[in-house]
DNA sequence: CGCAAAATAGCACGATCGTTCTTTTTTATG
DNA sequence: CATAAAAAAGAACGATCGTGCTATTTTGCG
């Protein structure tokens, strides 16, 4: 008796690529059951609500986000090495975001002032990630690798920015330059907080 | 013979603030109308279509943005003191968007892979604000109040972000830090980039 | 004022949306 | 295989949307 759960499971796989694409407003049911070969009726018996679709989108998208971009530098060393291949994981991802589209930017721009259970979803996932992000930064100080007097979340924002003008810039003004910038941008930001090429052994 | 132009502004103005709020896709006439005091064939009529109703809010909105952060700089030494009046503008603007909302973002997200004349002139407006600040950077350079190998680009793009990761955290994300951490990025830029605290007279 | 033209309103259309209700099909189990 | 439950389909609803058509009001000019 889990054949609903498999089903399931496909429609918010189809939902998910259909709302990074029209956003999460343009994500109709009939535009899911036609891409997922069912029946409005079909779809919607799964979710009882056009939100509660919303929200199993959300929810697939912070999972698939966490497993592709956080838990691998949990491997890592801490500090530096760690920071280094978060971000690296996060412009590979947002570089694949040029085409398909990033639910974390759309879903601000349609949300933001619109409250609901649809946005706390959407605004408690991204702050999750605000937050892995502010702890990378804030250890890789703690261990030496950046200026003393490093302000984590002023380095987060900065780090959060380019991303941001990255996906804008690739995604729609269609630039070609734009990872490059930001590829740049982000090595700027860690000679600016004086990041050490390699981890000192016995820095005290 | 004129009163059609009238109350066109008068819709427009309202469009604006509509499209701000809810975006160009929930802008809809008859909440226009409405707000406006209207009928909605009233409103379609001046207009012809909506997609011709959210082109002329695109260009209003352009005007303004003209008119409020770009036009007033000109009467500045050309240079730094140009740029940092651009940025000073920009942030004062963006600040107040925080409120209202910012069509230049919600549009890029709405419009990234829509193809059409909406989204041809939200493109066409972003790319001459966006040549406008390069252009404002490679001045700085030129003038020499920048270092030497300044990438104008580079520059103009990391700005940028500042202010894309400005909007989202205080907009969306309701951080109360967000716009000192923008003033704190740009002065941050600026340092890197060599930025004379006051520009050098006989400079050759 | 009188009158043509412009501006606006009123109304209805087809389409699409989320949702509900009922019926049919499929599933898992005795 | 029989059967009850789960899953999916089908049809219809009220609402809202952009838009076209027609009537009415308002405007500006002689």
């Amino acid at each position: 008796m889990h054949k609903g759960q498999q089903t399931k499971t496909a429609i918010v796989d189809v939902a998910l690529s259909l709302a990074t694409q029209m956003g999460l407003e343009g994500l109709t049911i009939g535009a899911v059951a036609e891409m997922a070969g069912m029946s409005k009726s079909g779809v919607f018996a799964h979710f009882g609500s056009r939100e509660e679709l919303q929200i199993s989108v959300i929810r697939e998208y912070h999972h698939r986000f966490e497993q592709e971009v956080f838990y691998p530098v949990l491997l890592l060393a801490r500090g530096l090495p760690r920071l280094r291949a978060l971000f690296a994981n996060w412009m590979q991802r947002t570089s694949a975001e040029i085409d398909s589209g990033c639910l974390y930017i759309s879903g601000a721009a349609e949300f933001d002032d619109r409250p609901g259970p649809v946005r706390d979803a959407l605004a408690s996932s991204v702050q999750t990630w605000m937050a892995a992000l502010h702890r990378a930064v804030r250890i890789a100080g703690e261990q030496g690798d950046l200026a003393q007097q490093t302000d984590a979340a002023q380095m987060a924002f900065e780090i959060h920015g380019l991303i941001l003008a990255c996906h804008y810039e690739a995604r729609f003004l269609k630039s070609k330059t734009a990872l490059g910038l930001a590829q740049r941008s982000f090595e700027n930001i860690l000679h600016r907080y004086g990041a050490t090429p390699s981890s000192l052994p016995g820095g005290g």
